[in-house]
DNA sequence: ATTTCATTTAACCGTTTGGTTAATTGAAAA
DNA sequence: TTTTCAATTAACCAAACGGTTAAATGAAAT
């Protein structure tokens, strides 16, 4: 497997993460249970959002494993977990390098663009 | 202005960088045109979904400020603009700080939970 | 000037999203 | 055991999403 190949599994972990993280109030709901943990009534009052709405959001943010939900007493307490944010970063860092797969990339971009497999020249540089 | 706050402007920036993130068609252009640009149809015939698809796409990348798009020649060529993916990083990364905000941060969390604006005790800690 | 053709826009469709209110759940308090 | 109440689920709604096919656009080629 090349080293720049991704599973399945990954590949939906990544737009499970991605997609909690695009709405401004899931972000919100980072920044607050990233400092102290929170209960989701405390979460609801900050942004003058219903509870259910709330809920739905932690489960997002849940499922993409951002947000830990733990029950203490009668409350349940919010906290956010680092590691599929490192993901993320990891996933977008890789874009900047442009030599990820090393030599395969190297050779595939030398041979690029020469020929094509019926050898029409469908190269946009050369019009 | 203190150091966390963050501008409307900067938020939807990053709802709209996440957001085009989220999909995996998406990230799937940016690995193909990080590399080397790409046009339009050559891209479609990747993923194998209709060019309009592919178009529709292209114009979520390019308001994220991910994807840019230059007329050569009859052909649009796609590129790579890794900018707005920093920033995301960025934010993800100011997550990972706990004393984010320094002595406002700490002043903050010491008092918190002691005390509310009605006088009920609400933490759930105590129960 | 006309034709060709890469790309975008328009119109449409089914699903998902982010919100609501009302009903349900289930553990703590009484 | 009964009551209370934080949180979730159910049912619903309008808007956004990701895809399609058909029509329009507009620059290059003829």
């Amino acid at each position: 497997m090349s080293k720049g190949s991704i599973t399945t599994e990954e590949t939906e972990k990544l737009s499970a993460v991605f997609g909690a993280l695009a709405d401004p109030t899931r972000r919100g709901i980072i920044e607050r249970v990233r400092v102290e943990s929170k209960t989701v009534a405390e979460l609801a009052s900050d942004f003058a959002i219903s509870l259910p709405a709330v809920s739905k959001h932690l489960k997002v943010l849940d499922k993409a494993g951002l947000v830990h939900r733990a029950k203490s007493g009668k409350y349940i307490l919010c906290s956010y977990n680092p590691e599929p944010g490192r993901a993320a970063m990891k996933w977008i860092n890789e874009q900047h390098r442009f030599w990820q797969d090393s030599f395969a990339g190297l050779a595939e971009f030398l041979d690029k663009r020469k020929t094509t497999e019926n050898g029409t020249d469908n190269n946009p540089d050369s019009m």
